[in-house]
DNA sequence: AACAAATATCGATAAACATCAATATTTGCA
DNA sequence: TGCAAATATTGATGTTTATCGATATTTGTT
């Protein structure tokens, strides 16, 4: 596990949220993503499983999962995904905010960049609740 | 597999949409989600995959579909999610138009009510689409 | 044909949000 | 400290859409 002193910084000005493991703020709660068909679904669940399906529900942060994937390094930079998305930088920048805040994103600064990985356990666990 | 007549007319003033096996209306192509991560995604299957995460974007639709599922019938009126949801009748008829387009939901025409059931391949599908 | 019930459509409104240009902030380096 | 590059934020704009009241359509019944 791979410990950057200086992506600490990035979650130390986020004290109002929780953590999965290590620097992942998740706007979720900590009871994420029972199981849609298989039980009975709160209000409250299905107000925060319809939000975790919205950040899926735009193509752009779709393929910005499906270009990290493609990574061998299973990473990738943020300043590639501007170009190789054909969108504005602060429009990149926001998708990729809104998947880091929603869990699905973690992220690693080294130097000015930041790269970016997919976190595969919020992937499943979405995948667990279409059950 | 109970075939109604009635049912018919449903898809009868819908020219324009394939089908998936029987009087579906989707709005998806048939070749419908691609893995997301295991392989790459066109700009076309990002917007399709995309369209489908954001209907499940939605904490009625979900509570929709979770109403269904708690139905030993397997399948519920349109009449009882007006109550159940707490929302206006137009409202319910919206979510429920918004899904059966999206090859989610199926109906089934009994008189003047209309039955909903939850499309199991549909949802396998998306399902497999978390890879 | 007339009526009642269930569902669909229409029109309007408000909220959410994707997008970008401009600008600010952060970071490494000299 | 000053500069350049990467990223974040701000403000504005246009689009999408959830919601509802009012109304239309469909369906079964009498």
């Amino acid at each position: 596990m791979r410990v950057n002193i200086r992506s600490m910084k990035l979650t130390e000005s986020n004290p109002t949220n929780t953590s999965i493991s290590s620097g992942m703020p998740v706007d979720a709660k900590a009871s994420c993503c029972p199981p849609l068909l298989a039980g009975p679904l709160s209000a409250e669940d299905a107000t925060q499983l319809a939000q975790l399906f919205r950040v899926l529900g735009e193509p752009a942060r779709l393929q910005i999962l499906n270009l990290i994937a493609a990574q061998a390094s299973e990473e990738v930079c943020a300043c590639e995904l501007v170009e190789a998305l054909g969108l504005a930088q602060p429009t990149v920048s926001h998708h990729l905010k809104v998947m880091y805040k929603a869990g699905l994103l973690s992220r690693d600064r080294r130097g000015t960049w930041i790269y970016y990985r997919i976190v595969p356990e919020r992937i499943a666990a979405l995948r667990k609740a279409l059950k």
